[in-house]
DNA sequence: TTGTATACTGTACATTTGTACGGTAGTATA
DNA sequence: TATACTACCGTACAAATGTACAGTATACAA
């Protein structure tokens, strides 16, 4: 799967002055305004750059139309939603994605993000119920009093991460359970960022 | 402040595929494309159109560049964001409006929709938390089992709606709170579509 | 060494596109 | 009746834009 390590520095400085072109102005860039914001002499360096961005999967250029670039977002922008927190992080990444959830802030910053299909009702004192999308960054190592995602094994979870006597426990928000010892059995994927949760038809 | 009733249905309709298109292809259309999917053989029937959705204030139009048409969202598209639950409904809509919160689709649908943000706890049970960010659709009755925006004078609320013994009441998801009865005091204004809550820095 | 990719300059040309006119017709408003 | 707005057609032109081709230079891998 295409990421932007194929790239070299010039041509990703080239894809995100296009894709914040589009953000902000919701309009793609003339390749004369490509090259007046880079200072290229000539039209033709501009031409190179995306012949390489459309080689190399990030681009589509539809031939004899004004402006018409598409950054194809599946290669680099999208969040893979995963279908439940249930499945493995280690299969995530690549097969589980059944879906993909565009939150288009963030997205050169280099983190990666995903989304998450709540299961169970661990996390419900905290207003995390079941079904619930939450939105995670990728980073191995959290703060006290942040909600975590951890797996174990094939499993994922959503939990509270807290530090009681020196040692560091998963806590749910949920009398019913009990926290758990972060062991090295687990290891901590990310943070949640955002819960989202649709109601209406 | 402007909306699509000011319009005659032909402008709402080459407004509306104006946003298609930049929704959908992230690139605004030409003149001659615009021409091109309504039947026109002339480019001047469509630089009639866009003339009087500038003069009306939903497009701005930058000269002599391609397909630089921009949509005034403020007018139309935008959600807006209420700073709390406590704010009345009635003055809500024209000053109360601190931000907005867009969300692209839905919009041409006619329904009228708005964020607000919750304050009390009075709805912890059913994951809604003080700070939380709803999504409203505005409509004025309700159905029993739904989430409702409720407003009593200056004053509105987010609870359950629920249909006890032949009587309509407003349930709070939280036992440290009673049943309000729903009487003529009350208008519904909307239901909650979503909830959104962020978490992460 | 040869080939290939990157990263540029420069020029010429065809197409796309926006712009500026002028004209016709229907309808609603003053 | 006059005026204005809407809703089209048609044409001509200049500017913006994409495209093609040729060239220079560097770095790196086969």
């Amino acid at each position: 799967m295409n990421n932007l390590s194929t790239l070299t520095k010039k041509q990703r400085d080239v894809l995100r002055f296009i894709y914040n072109e589009i953000k902000s102005r919701q309009l793609p860039p003339s390749l004369r305004e490509i090259a007046a914001h880079f200072g290229f002499a000539s039209v033709g360096s501009v031409q190179d750059h995306l012949q390489a961005l459309v080689q190399k999967g990030f681009l589509k250029i539809t031939e004899n139309k004004s402006r018409a670039i598409e950054i194809i977002k599946k290669n680099i922008f999208s969040i893979p939603l995963i279908g439940t927190v249930q499945a493995g992080m280690p299969t995530l990444a690549v097969e589980n994605i059944d879906e993909y959830l565009n939150l288009d802030d963030m997205i050169f910053s280099g983190v990666d993000i995903f989304g998450l299909r709540v299961k169970g009702d661990s996390m419900v004192d905290a207003g995390i119920m079941p079904h619930d999308l939450v939105v995670v960054r990728s980073q191995s190592v959290a703060e006290a009093g942040e909600i975590v995602v951890a797996v174990s094994g094939e499993e994922a979870t959503v939990k509270y991460l807290k530090k009681i006597g020196g040692k560091y426990y998963l806590v749910p928000a949920n009398p019913k359970y009990n926290p758990i010892l972060l062991t090295s059995e687990f290891s901590i994927i990310g943070i949640v960022l955002t819960v989202i949760r649709k109601l209406g038809k």
